[in-house]
This record gives structure tokens, C-alpha cells and sequence, in this order.
DNA sequence: GTTTTCATGTAACCCGTTACATGATTCA
DNA sequence: TGAATCATGTAACGGGTTACATGAAAAC
């Protein structure tokens, strides 16, 4: 079994759920959502697609016999589309919550998905990642305070900024549960939130940030 | 020739110059470095260690024949530390400025190592790392403008806010950059510093961040 | 006395990239 | 007509993780 990864997979299967694509294509979407930053290269992509062909979650367009003339090397474009059990299996991964979405990667495709899943899932996410982020702190924010001194100004600069940029991710998670829970109507414009309490400077007393938000 | 890769090399023989250390020691102090948000497995560790060992840029403290009763499995903690070599080879890799460094995992070592550079090569670096981040958000912003119109709104939220956390990279590293200008002495806080233009929302216009700013 | 933490190491696997091979179509 | 871009694919490699094996010392 082949190329295996449920984060692209996930990525492949959520584009071609709004429309039908050939690889190509794919790559090129793929890569502007996942934040932009990084490059899908055709060696993960095409044994990904074959694997999702293999399991019958999406397919090829027969069309005028463009697999056939493509696997034969006179290449023609092989759109693929879902089919009904990869509908099925997407919306399966859409709204599977666990851990496994509170990743990096993981939630970024699945919020770059968001659209296609109800607001439910999306608030359970959102909770989650934030819980995931604060976990994060509180530990690296823990082992700071017991290591601090012994590290030079350069070290402690990049702790400093790192936290901070987490700190920034939970804010910004924090407007975007709000909005969540303001269930679409009444949207707010950025900016107009009272900004959280997380810029403690990664210091020694530590207000521990909550893992969670007290659930309404 | 196993286990082998400059960001992971680069990062134990920055943190063995400053002093001796075992494995398991070298690991903990390892994920601390790195902006504490990775785990680093000892299943790359220690082949990387024997790999320095190979290459005669580290040696096992011999003192009362640790690495042999460690190797015969009664366990003894082996105390590495840099060979004249290795020092060498540490201050060829981290003076190397190359577009190498600009990249985000070895940028975040060399940045963690910088007391051990001269003001220099720190300034090399950080500003090839700005133009390297001011480089990918002309792509983003770009492929944005062209592609906006297509895409819903928690993909396009999470390129903003992509290119917001970006931007912030940059404005950091102008912090830095500025005290590195003023070479130590009378070194800023933080805060005091006039924000920079980069507050343009990736909109369209967008004013095409200068890849390098002017070489005072 | 048993659990936790310290401590070293390996083998199997995973998921990705690079470099290559191949060729059609579009545009200057 | 020649370069760039579209388009599909594979093989080799790379650098990491997980899970395992082993055992000492410390903490409770």
C-alpha cells in the first residue's frame, strides 16, 4: 500500500469535492492552500491519486478514453472526479475531530474546508486547536522558567518570538470561535476584539494559560 | 553514510561547543532550541552522533572507558564533545551565509547559535532570511491577486492570516537587524520601534515588499 | 519494592523530495 | 522554430518517526 497520508489525501479529496481536476491542476491549488508556504512536488501527489483511484474514491474520466491514452504515454489529461463513496469517506474525515486535527498541517487543510462542513465540526475543531496551541505553551512556557538563565540572549530571543507567534495563532483562533459562535449572521471585522491576555512575556509566574475556554 | 543533515549536525556542535554533554542530555537542550515546538527522536540523534564520531568532529569521553561498557550494553553515559576539527568545521558552517541558512529550520539554529558568530555574519543572516521571507510573500500576495476571486472564505482567511504571520517574521527580524546596526550598545526594548509599512492586508495593489532594504 | 526518569541504541517504516523520462501545446 | 508551460509519471534517495530492546539509578 502506497503513499499513504491523510492530510493529502484529505487536501486531494476536499478540492475535488467543489470540482473536478486533473493533477496538474491539483498541485498548483493544493499548494496556494496550505498556507502557500510550501510545494507539493508530482512524485507524493500522482502515487496519492492512484492510491485514491485504487480504493474507489475518486476516478479518472473515461471521456474519450484519456486514462488509456495517458497510461500508453500519449498524454492526455486525466480528470478525476469523487465518487459516491469518496463523498462519503471525505465527509467522514471532515468531521472527525480528534486529535489528529489539531495538527499543523492536519488543520490547516481541514480549515481550508471549512465550507464544506456544518458549524458544529467547525467550532469543535476550532476548541480543539486552540487547546492543542495553549498545551503547547504552557509546556514550552514551564520549561522556560526552569531554563531561562542558562540560556544566552540569542536562545531566549527565539523562545520569546516563537511564543509570541503562538500567542498570535490563539488570538486569532479566539476571533474566529467568536465569529463561529455569532453563527454566521452579525460577522465581526478583525480588530475590534479586546485583545486576549496572553502577552506575558513568556515569564517566570506564568498565568497557565487555561486549556480551555469555559464551553458556552 | 548515515544519518546525515546540516541542520541537525549544525545544532549538536553548536550545543556541544558550549559545553560537553551526552545524548539524552543533548536531546532535551535540542528541542528546547528550536523554538521548543518539535520532538526530536533518538532514533535520528545517535546515528547522527556516530556519524560526527565517523568524521573526527566529536569524540565519546574516554574517561574510565565509558564508550566500551556503553557499546558491551552496561550502559554509561558517553560524554561527547568537539574535536579541534569540529570546532572548525562549526565555524565554517555558521559563518556559511548562503541562501542555505535563509531556510526556516536551519535559519531558526543558526539564529539560536549566534553568540558564537561575529556581528557580521549575524547581519548576513538575517538579512538574507528577511529577503527570503519578503521573496515568498511577493508569490503569495501575487498568486492571491490573481486567484481571490475563486477561492471561499476560510481559504482565503487562512491566507491572510498566513501572510500576516509572515509579515510579522519580517518585522522581527527588522527589530533585530536594527540592533545588530547598532552593534550591541545601547540595545532597544522592544516596542519603541515605529511599525513597519507591511500593514497592507494582501490586497491587490500591494506594494511589493522590497526585497532588500537598502545596505547602510 | 515498584514506578519514573535516566540512558543508549536499532530496525522498520512513512512520507516526502529530487531528478529523471516523456511528450503535447502554446506563444513569441 | 524554439522556448515555456502544460501534463503525467517513476525510481532513488533522504531524513525523520515509532516501536522496540535493554538496563541503571533515583524517587516515592
Amino acid at each position: 500500500m502506497r503513499g499513504r497520508s491523510d492530510v493529502l489525501e484529505t487536501a486531494i479529496l476536499g478540492l475535488l469535492a467543489s470540482s473536478p481536476m486533473h493533477g496538474y491542476e491539483l498541485r498548483k491549488r493544493l499548494n496556494l492552500m496550505l498556507g502557500s508556504f510550501r510545494a507539493l512536488s508530482y512524485g507524493s501527489l500522482y502515487p496519492c491519486l492512484r492510491g485514491l483511484v485504487e480504493r474507489d474514491w475518486i476516478v479518472g474520466a473515461e471521456a474519450e478514453g484519456a486514462v488509456e491514452r495517458a497510461l500508453a504515454s500519449k498524454r492526455a489529461r486525466i480528470v478525476y472526479q469523487l465518487t459516491a463513496d469518496g463523498k462519503e469517506h471525505l465527509q467522514q474525515l471532515l468531521s472527525s475531530s480528534g486529535p489528529a486535527a489539531w495538527e499543523d498541517e492536519s488543520f490547516d487543510v481541514r480549515f481550508a474546508l471549512f465550507a464544506q462542513t456544518d458549524a458544529e465540526t467547525r467550532l469543535r475543531i476550532l476548541e480543539g486547536r486552540r487547546s492543542r496551541l495553549t498545551e503547547r505553551l504552557d509546556t514550552v512556557v514551564q520549561s522556560l522558567a526552569r531554563t531561562r538563565e542558562r540560556m544566552d540572549e540569542y536562545t531566549l530571543e527565539l523562545q520569546r518570538h516563537g511564543v509570541e507567534q503562538v500567542e498570535r495563532e490563539v488570538r486569532w483562533l479566539d476571533e474566529l470561535i467568536d465569529n463561529e459562535r455569532g453563527s454566521g449572521r452579525a460577522r465581526r471585522t478583525r480588530g475590534d476584539r479586546p485583545a486576549v491576555s496572553t502577552t506575558h512575556a513568556a515569564g517566570d509566574p506564568a498565568p497557565a494559560h487555561n486549556t480551555e475556554k469555559e464551553r458556552g
